[in-house]
DNA sequence: TATTAATATTCTCTTTACGGAATATTCCTT
DNA sequence: AAGGAATATTCCGTAAAGAGAATATTAATA
């Protein structure tokens, strides 16, 4: 998860992903798009892959670079946990500090 | 979007947002549960705070941390539009190098 | 096999992030 | 007002991340 949330925690490899989502696409082609210099796109796209967010497909003397839907499967679980919280919040903050006092009066 | 995962990108942060899930807990109370010291959680509970994923709220001489919904919310949009990624891959990469293909051969 | 296109890697420099320790601040309580 | 508990901030050292420029690698093709 931590993996995960660290390659994304760059506005470049957003914009990747993002871009990923229409279709796979070359280095060369990332690059131009994003006008990134391709040095700089491959290692965006290496911190892509080790995260294992993309996958590569050598294709002769290109490499396209396409997502994979594993990381987003896993992080769809791991929010899944935390739909609670925004669709009626079920903590009741006030009531819990209501609770919270009535222990501390039980304390005296 | 970069600075909700840039705040997730760490995985002491990932664990108090876990522990935030069940209630709002004090600065003390998250150090304590996590093993980590008083300053380590002020700060990245700052963070947090900052990215807008944690609200306080001052009760006495404590302060409660909660988690926000919005950022959670923003984040399940985000990741709406990466849903058909997985759910039934559309971009048939097969496809897609058998198009390319043709394109170079109607170049010559 | 030499050349070339496409991509990856390395090096250097600068910035940012983190932990630890110490200290400052805030606010309640007496 | 003084003391104390809870929390925040600062300072320091170190480690990691990012950009740019140069170079290395790979694979197709003449």
């Amino acid at each position: 998860m931590e993996r995960i949330f660290s390659a994304l925690a760059e506005s470049n490899r957003i914009r990747i992903v993002q871009l990923l989502k229409e279709k796979p696409l070359t280095v060369g082609e990332v690059a131009e798009n994003l006008q990134l210099r391709q040095p700089q796109a491959s290692k965006h796209l290496k911190v892509l892959h080790d995260a294992g967010i993309v996958e590569v497909i050598p294709q002769a003397n290109r490499r396209f670079y396409r997502l994979r839907p594993e990381p987003f499967k896993e992080l769809d679980v791991w929010f899944d946990s935390f739909r609670s919280i925004w669709e009626g919040r079920l903590d009741r903050l006030d009531d819990y500090l209501h609770d919270l006092q009535a222990e501390e009066s039980n304390e005296d």
